[in-house]
RNA sequence: UGGGGUGUCGCCAAGUGGUAAGGCAGCGGGUUUUGAUCCCGCCAUGCGCAGGUUCGAAUCCUGCCACCCCAGCCA
């Protein structure tokens, strides 16, 4: 066992197989140059955390062993893609911390190459146009369980073929007229190899052909292609796609190429508590259920980010979930513990009261103190920060109570509570409304319980966190249960997938120093990590909870 | 009932014939002016099931069972 293997097994990510592969395959000298991988988006959406387990893969490898990876588009598809998605693609690629530096290619800068070959095909008699329509190409496919029957236009000419094939490409037929067709065996027990469609017509505007082009090569005629033409030595794609390896290996084996990459399928990812497939995502983007494909409950990288959640995190998450071929469903709480992991060690500290409760000392006459409180208690080089503390703070709501569960250590009527970086404070008394309501606390401050310079001898069981109410700033807060959101058990019911109730919104308040502050992400201590938004600087969305082992009502 | 895959702890996942790694979650304890962090400990006599081969099986053989994918002119 490699030294490398056993560092990489201590914290949970091991030796995939897919590197094990690799390994094997340039010990046996089966691969000249460096490992060339790539990351094949379709632009007809954004890209989500299942996307970035691709990426993870394809990127890391080649760097492990010494090669580059491509950025290509696989744009073969004009009336479902569009040029903003390439762009936010690039966006959160290149967010993740992955650079394609000059490999950014485009299955369309392959179009005339692909021609070319479709024509080559014909001209073996491997290729044929079918003038049926779809309804019947599918009738004639065949089931699962029955083979399919031949088209009456599979023994056509080669001249013919040809013919057709040129005047579909120079737009004489209208979409759906024809399409080329591989000639492999309609009686095959798999359905891939039934005489697949290779090209269609489609007189749709792409966005970087324009009008140039009027018919369209299908996925499993492009990728292999494509591969093979960029030298991909390793071609890594998802267990759909196992059933179209042979489909893939065909094309290859049947033109003149000189490169067969080898393509290997892992499993696609499984987060519990959201869905990752494009049209589901797609259709809560186009029923406006969320704000946009960036909405922070979205499971896509641009959600992530506006949640709050690093790109290292992310990493360190698909490292650790590892690469097989087994279905799978990975808790979110994993994805959870690397985001705290990551933001504990970096995320200064500030102090928020999200649902607020009045306080007031009523033995403080000054015009207010300043304490002095850390940004970070183990990264002394961010410094200090200055908190006022007065005679009006606010504190968390649920921080007093009246009716305290068991092993509750907070402040209590007649009872003393720690203010962190602060006072200790009594509660003296309790103010209601005509509702019954606690609306504010009467409390007095041990003077000579400062922070830091404490001889009160006190030592209260709690500590709690506060901001000053005659400084602070109103901020708007926005929590989710969980990572993204609570979904319907089966998924069927595209109204429940995201539950409204995982959203609250409340009105808190927030230490000036930090709403000032450059940095965006803080930890608002004993309340979770947050992050301001990137466009409204008063709100601000929980990335994730604190890990909290309080538990009320357990013994 | 065709073809292709996959079954190791609640969830991921090592393991490739020599006697079940690790992580997350959970549980118990210690430190702590964040019920956080940090630290320590516990957590599969068992590897889908049943047979078989072997001194020895999660690993090999046989037969079952379960789950996933495939019938787009999507990728």
């Amino acid at each position: 066992m490699s030294s490398v293997k056993q560092e990489a097994a201590k914290d949970g990510a091991g030796t995939d197989f897919i590197r094990q592969r690799i390994r094997r395959d340039l010990d046996e000298g089966r691969v000249s140059g460096g490992v060339v991988t790539r990351f094949p988006p379709a632009p007809n959406g954004f890209l989500h955390i299942g996307h970035a387990k691709s990426i993870c893969l394809n990127f890391c490898v080649a760097e492990e062993f010494g090669g580059h990876t491509y950025l290509r588009f696989d744009d073969t598809n004009p009336l479902k893609e569009s040029e903003e998605y390439v762009e936010a693609i690039k966006r959160d690629v290149a967010w993740l911390g992955f650079e394609w530096e000059d490999r950014l290619t485009f299955a369309s800068d392959y179009f005339e190459q692909l021609y070319k070959f479709a024509v080559e095909l014909i001209e073996k008699g491997k290729a044929y146009v079918d003038s049926q329509d779809g309804e019947a190409i599918r009738a004639s496919r065949g089931t699962l369980t029955e083979p399919g029957t031949d088209s009456p236009y599979r023994e056509r000419s080669v001249e013919e073929n040809l013919d057709l094939f040129t005047r579909m490409r120079a737009g004489e037929f209208a979409d759906g007229e024809h399409v080329l067709r591989a000639k492999i065996d309609m009686a095959s027990p798999n359905l891939n190899l039934r005489d697949p469609v290779l090209y269609r017509i489609r007189h749709t505007p792409h966005q970087r052909t324009g009008d140039e082009w009027v018919i369209y090569p299908m996925y499993d005629f492009t990728h292999c292609i494509c591969d093979a033409l960029e030298g991909i030595t390793h071609s890594l794609c998802t267990l759909e796609f196992e059933d179209h390896r042979p489909l893939y290996d065909w094309v290859l084996d049947n033109i003149n190429i000189n490169f067969h990459p080898p393509q290997i399928e892992f499993s696609r990812l499984g987060l519990t508590h959201t869905v990752m497939s494009k049209r589901l995502l797609n259709q809560l983007v186009t029923d406006e259920v969320v704000d946009g494909w960036a909405d922070p409950r979205m499971p896509t990288i641009a959600g992530l980010r506006r949640r709050g959640v690093t790109a290292a995190a992310i990493q360190e998450f698909c490292r650790r979930i590892g690469v097989t071929k087994q279905d799978n469903m990975v808790e979110v709480e994993l994805l959870e513990f690397c985001v705290r992991q990551d933001l504990e060690a970096s995320a200064p500290r500030a102090m928020a009261v999200l649902e607020p409760l009045k306080v007031t000392i009523t033995n403080y006459d000054g015009d207010g103190e300043i304490m002095l409180a850390p940004w970070h208690q183990k990264r002394p080089e961010l410094g200090e920060r200055e908190k006022r503390f007065s005679g009006n703070l606010w504190i968390e709501r649920d921080d007093f109570s009246d009716d305290p569960p068991p092993k509750y250590k907070r402040l209590v009527p007649g009872g003393l509570v720690r203010l962190r970086h602060g006072f200790i404070i009594q509660c003296d008394e309790v103010i209601r409304d005509e509702a019954g309501e606690v609306v504010e606390l009467m409390c007095s401050y041990f003077p000579d319980s400062r922070s830091g310079s404490d001889t009160s001898g006190l030592k209260p069981k709690g500590v709690i966190h506060w901001v000053d109410a005659e400084t602070a700033v109103p901020i708007r807060v926005r929590r989710y249960d969980h990572l993204f959101t609570d979904l319907a058990p089966d998924l069927s019911d595209l109204d429940a997938a995201l539950n409204p109730a995982s959203l609250v919104e409340t009105a808190g308040y927030l230490e000036p120093v930090a709403a000032e502050q450059e940095a965006d992400r803080f930890q608002f201590e004993r309340q979770g990590y947050f992050c301001r938004d990137e466009a409204d600087p008063a709100l601000y969305h929980r990335t994730v909870s604190l890990r909290d082992s309080y538990k009320p009502g357990q013994s």
